[in-house]
DNA sequence: TTAATTTCTTAATCTAGATGAATGCTTAGT
DNA sequence: ACTAAGCATTCATCTAGATTAAGAAATTAA
């Protein structure tokens, strides 16, 4: 039984593992899909669509919880690849850490809770990426990311917001000249 | 104690009630976020932007779920407006329906299950806005509502896209023709 | 039915961001 | 230290989709 910032309390196969930067940890297709606690480190989830480009569909620094949550659930292949921008110590946990009912009524409550932020988080993310442009978008991720510009090199950065390393390069030019 | 579709199994307070076509059920900023589950007819949630562009979060007809969950958890004036695409019949919850530790284990367990294929659901909306053209989230439109596309009008379903209405008339004119 | 409103389509123009390519700058590897 | 690879910037061109506008079709109201 661990505690993690209130969350996944309860779980016996947890393991603290250390990764090095650029291994891939999971990787799209993968069935055993598993929960990430960042202890210390940078983690990043993305896809890589048809043409080969990468999307990324999150970061996760310190503290931060990195799942495939709907394979989670559904015991279907993993959708999303997950990688290691930084070297990293993480706590693995196998499905059980979020469905067991041995988890306590408060701790399923709290779970579900968290889950809501989450969800939160993604209608904010739906909403900014159908009507802001990519320098909106670019300053709410400074905004909600306030650490990361310094540890994320630019293009990914990029494939966060979904535009070309090009283009954030060119607005971020726009914003220092305006500023003259 | 009421069952509905295996969510949401107590709420004392839950009503069922009716609403006309067009009336606005929850505006932005309103402190009592509730839950909709739609019996009969067609609810809609979205926002309006800075230049009073409406944007369409999601659609929810029959057997689904509506709810500002970020609101619903923290309290906080809900950021989601939502109105009736048809004559519905709506069975309305307070927020004790999802967190309430008295709905016992196996229903928070349910719940926090499909929370996250919610979550899913919007993870792959989120990379489709950022990776695929117009054209593919239109497809991806219709497997997701294969019922909706004549029940909402044109011009709705573009919000939900992230296009103007023109831009959808458009792509769908060059896929009837591209069809010859 | 007719008028009024809403919805859909088409077309001309415009723009944010994509693409492709060249240039210097940093980081890693030997 | 030197080379190679990866990274950021800039520019010229291209394109998906926005904008504006106008007319046709469909709904709704009286």
């Amino acid at each position: 039984m661990i505690k993690l910032d209130g969350i996944f309390e309860l779980d016996i196969t947890a393991k603290t593992k250390s990764f090095k930067k650029k291994e891939i940890i999971q990787r799209k297709g993968a069935t055993n899909a598993r929960s990430y606690y960042i202890k210390k480190g940078l983690l990043r989830a993305y896809i890589i669509d048809d043409n080969g480009k990468e999307h990324t569909y999150m970061f996760a620094p310190e503290g931060w919880i990195l799942s495939d949550l709907e394979a989670l659930e559904s015991n279907d292949p993993v959708e999303l690849y997950i990688d290691c921008l930084e070297d990293s110590e993480i706590v693995v946990f196998d499905k059980e850490s979020l469905f067991n009912a041995k988890l306590g009524q408060e701790n399923l409550v709290e779970n579900t809770k968290l889950l809501c932020r989450r969800i939160g988080k993604l209608q904010r993310r739906v909403i900014m990426l159908m009507s802001s442009p990519a320098i909106d978008r670019y300053n709410y991720f400074l905004k909600t990311y306030p650490e990361l510009p310094n540890r994320v090199p630019q293009h990914m950065i990029a494939t966060y917001l979904g535009i070309t390393p090009q283009a954030l390069s060119t607005i971020k030019g726009k914003v220092v000249r305006t500023k003259d």
